[in-house]
RNA sequence: GGCCCCAUCGUCUAAUGGUUAGGACAUUGCCCUUUCAAGGCGAAAAUACGGGUUCGAUCCCCGUUGGGGCUACCA
């Protein structure tokens, strides 16, 4: 049984490379019928933020991620719940589970108790830097200090570390599923704080216990935990478990090639989330982020991801996280809803620009009006914050230069003369007929008949309904718009010119 | 400093021991066109460098360079 998880720390928001990595382990587990799961990593307590946990959930939920197992979000969507049998799946409700195998280490000798202050740690770090040494714990507690003793002036309340006893010879080699074999000298890997002082233990502890506990088959996480997969393969030795697949997967880079960071953009799932990224466009931007199916196909919903995923064709190398990519991606997705999926989307957008009334989503014929609006901006825009402002012009009569409405090749005599003479034409035309392509079909026909230039009726036209210099074309929003207000704006803009 | 990982257009990437090194985003030209967007057809753009192995390397090996990660009582 696949079995794989994803375990953020609760330090503020689930940043896009966490997302990336939870979707890598979701699509993986997913594509085998196996299980995924969410576990909380909280025991640095200094770093803690509140709400952490329930920030993290709520992006996974809007990304589409769905837990099988372990912290989930409860009903309500703004609270913490936990699911499954192997739990708790929240790392600070373990500690007993820590400090019973930490003790089964002692015992085993595999671990040590260490007296060390801080101050002489630092010090010792200074020297082995200065004499270009590779720095670690020297051991100076297990080579000074008898199992016996320590164990009295552990009772005695003295404050204290449990740390890892690692064999210094030989070396560790491990085959990961993404870059193969890596090979590292045990001498050079620490003797890690398992322990802390608080009572909580180290990350390297607590993964080891839990994956094991919550029999994780694979193991999937970023690069920069590469070097320290020695010390949990060595827990596994000392526990007599049988190690879970390693999967370290590349990082997400700024574009100065830099480990992707806030400094130089949005990092937080949530940001793109508030600036009207659809979810669907974000996890299928990230996913091809460090991995690519082979073919030429790029939209991909996230079935289709899960049935095209695998390991083996994971890069190796870091991707830089390219917004002008997500953007189009983006456009993809908003391309592809229809008008009311594209209404049930936007519908915050336009609420909070305060474009609408909340209450009006309950009329059906004006929350169908209000979807073909929307669709005359949908190609038009990247996101859907972008919405309120590109269809404002629909809601107020615009106010726009005179000069405007003059097309580029025409002249203001003859825009006075056409727009009366359309509006008299418009006012024959049947309400039955008020539609984007019989009033395309009838305009130009007029047009035509009355041997105008195609270009000086209809900027003119266009520019008398939104009062802007780009918008959608004049037929889309005098359908939307209705006879009346069209016969409105049209007198408005014969008012303006004479 | 030490150790580890990585390296194809500007970016995301595909491919192979022999290819005109393919696609997408971005850039750009033309077409369509009432504006914008979309769309259509084009263009420019890459195997980091140096050694091997080989009849032949972008691909395999070594080195160099460059980038990144780790080096905490953070994860």
């Amino acid at each position: 049984m696949i079995r794989t998880r994803f375990a953020p720390s609760p330090t503020g928001y689930l940043h896009v490379g966490g997302l990336r990595t939870a979707l890598y382990s979701y699509l993986f587990a997913k594509k085998q019928k196996g299980k995924f799961l969410v576990r909380i990593e909280d025991t640095d307590r200094e770093r803690l933020v509140a709400d952490g946990t329930l920030n993290i959930l709520q992006s996974l939920d809007w990304a589409g991620i769905v837990q099988d197992e372990g912290v989930c979000l409860a009903k309500d969507k703004n609270q913490i719940d936990q699911k499954g049998d192997r739990g708790p799946y929240i790392q600070s409700e373990r500690l007993s589970i820590y400090r019973k195998y930490a003790e089964e280490l002692l015992q085993k000798k595999a671990a040590y108790y260490c007296f060390c202050m801080p101050e002489r740690l630092e010090e010792l770090r200074d020297q082995q830097t200065k004499n270009k040494m590779p720095t670690g714990y020297d051991q100076h507690c297990l080579k000074t200090i008898p199992p016996e003793e320590a164990q009295k002036r552990v009772k005695a309340g003295e404050r204290h570390v449990v740390r890892l006893a690692m064999p210094k010879i030989g070396e560790t080699v491990f085959f990961d599923l993404i870059r193969g074999e890596v090979r590292i000298k045990n001498e050079l890997v620490d003797d890690q704080i398992l322990i802390k002082s608080d009572g909580f233990p180290t990350y390297h502890l607590a993964v080891v216990v839990d994956d094991h506990t919550m029999e994780i088959s694979h193991v999937i996480r970023g690069e920069e935990w590469i070097s320290s997969t020695p010390k949990h393969l060595q827990l596994y030795l000392n526990f007599g478990w049988k190690p879970p697949e390693f999967a370290h997967l590349p990082l997400l880079l700024n574009t100065d090639k830099s480990k992707l960071s806030k400094r130089q953009g949005d990092v937080a799932v949530v940001d793109y989330q508030k600036k009207g990224y659809l979810p669907e466009a974000l996890v299928n931007f990230v996913a091809f982020l460090g991995w690519n199916p082979g073919g030429e196909q790029e939209i991909f919903g996230l079935d289709e991801l899960i049935k095209a995923f695998s390991l083996e064709k994971v890069g190796k190398g870091g991707s830089v996280f390219n917004i002008e990519k997500l953007d189009w991606f983006n456009k993809e997705y908003l391309k592809r809803l229809d008008p009311a999926a594209l209404l049930k989307r936007a519908w915050p957008w336009l609420v909070e620009a305060k474009l609408i009334d909340e209450k009006k989503l309950e009329d059906k014929k004006y929350s169908d009006w209000l979807a073909r609006v929307l669709m005359l901006e949908r190609e038009r825009v990247t996101t859907l914050s972008e919405l309120p402002a590109a269809i404002r012009f629909i809601f107020s009569v615009p106010d726009y230069p005179v000069e405007m409405l003059v097309w580029k090749k025409g002249t203001r005599e003859e825009v006075k003369k056409v727009i009366p003479d359309l509006l008299a034409y418009l006012e024959t035309l049947k309400d039955i007929d008020w539609h984007t392509k019989t009033l395309e079909d009838n305009i130009k026909t007029w047009i035509e008949a009355n041997s105008f230039q195609v270009g000086s009726v209809l900027w003119p036209f266009r520019v008398a309904l939104s009062g802007l210099e780009k918008s959608p074309g004049p037929f889309e929003i005098a359908a939307v718009l209705g006879k009346a207000e069209v016969v409105t704006r049209l007198k408005a803009a014969i008012h303006k010119v004479i």
